[in-house]
DNA sequence: AGCAAGATCGGT
DNA sequence: CCGATCTTGCTG
C-alpha cells in the first residue's frame, strides 16, 4: 500500500488491527505486536503507547498458561477466539492484561508486559487504567481500546517468561517473552 | 466454609 | 528479602 493510502486510512481510523491479526498463534502474534501502538481512551483524552514487552501464553498443556486447569470462570475468555480482552487481579492488586489469540476453543493469549516508558505488567495496567471491566472486551470492535498498526521494526529479543516457576522447568524455559529495546 | 497460592511491586 | 491484599479454585 502507498504511503499515501496509508496516511488517508490513518486519518480515516482504518488503521486498527482487526480479527484476523489476533486469530493467529499466540507464537506469531506476540512478536508481531511489538513496535505497535496500544490505544486508549479516558474520558476525553485518548493516549498512545508502543508496546515494547510481551509474553505468550499458549493453550492447555502450557502449565504456565492459565487455561492449563481447563475452563473456569476465569479463564471463560480465553476459549474465545483472537481479539477477546482477559484481565484478571494478581496479589490482590495488579490487573494483568491479556489479549486473546488463535481460533475458538484454543485458549492462547498475550501478556502485555511493557509500553514505552513503563515496565512490568502491573504497572502498564496502572498506566491503561486497566480493571475488571475490560474482561471478554473485544479490542478489534471496543470504543474505548484499539490496537494500531505501526512501521516500527527493531530488534526483537527474547526470553523466557517471568513469575512462572510453578509451571516448572520445561516450561518455564520456554523462551516465550518478547522484547524490544526502549530507546 | 475454609484455605492456599498467585503471569507483582515497592520498600528494607 | 518480605509484606501487602483479595480473588479464585480446590478440598472437605
Amino acid at each position: 500500500m502507498g504511503n499515501l493510502i496509508k496516511e488517508l486510512h490513518k486519518m480515516a481510523g482504518s488503521n486498527r488491527l482487526s480479527q484476523s491479526f489476533f486469530c493467529r498463534d499466540v507464537l506469531t502474534v506476540a512478536p508481531d505486536l511489538l513496535g505497535k501502538y496500544i490505544v486508549i481512551k479516558n474520558g476525553n483524552a485518548i493516549n498512545r503507547f508502543m508496546i515494547t514487552e510481551v509474553e505468550a501464553y499458549r493453550g492447555e498443556e502450557d502449565l504456565a498458561c492459565h487455561a492449563s486447569r481447563g475452563r473456569t470462570e476465569r479463564t471463560r475468555v480465553l476459549y474465545s477466539q483472537g481479539g477477546a480482552i482477559y484481565v484478571y487481579l494478581i496479589y490482590g492488586m495488579y490487573w494483568m492484561f491479556n489479549i486473546v489469540t488463535g481460533e475458538q476453543d484454543n485458549p492462547q493469549a498475550v501478556l502485555l508486559r511493557g509500553i514505552e516508558s513503563v515496565s512490568g505488567p502491573g504497572r502498564v495496567s496502572k498506566k491503561l487504567n486497566i480493571n475488571k471491566s475490560y474482561y471478554g472486551e473485544d479490542i478489534t470492535q471496543s470504543a474505548r481500546i484499539w490496537i494500531e498498526d505501526s512501521d516500527v521494526r527493531r530488534k526483537i529479543f527474547t526470553g523466557p517468561r517471568i513469575g512462572i516457576d510453578y509451571a516448572g522447568p520445561y516450561w518455564s524455559k520456554m523462551p516465550w517473552r518478547y522484547w524490544i529495546e526502549n530507546e
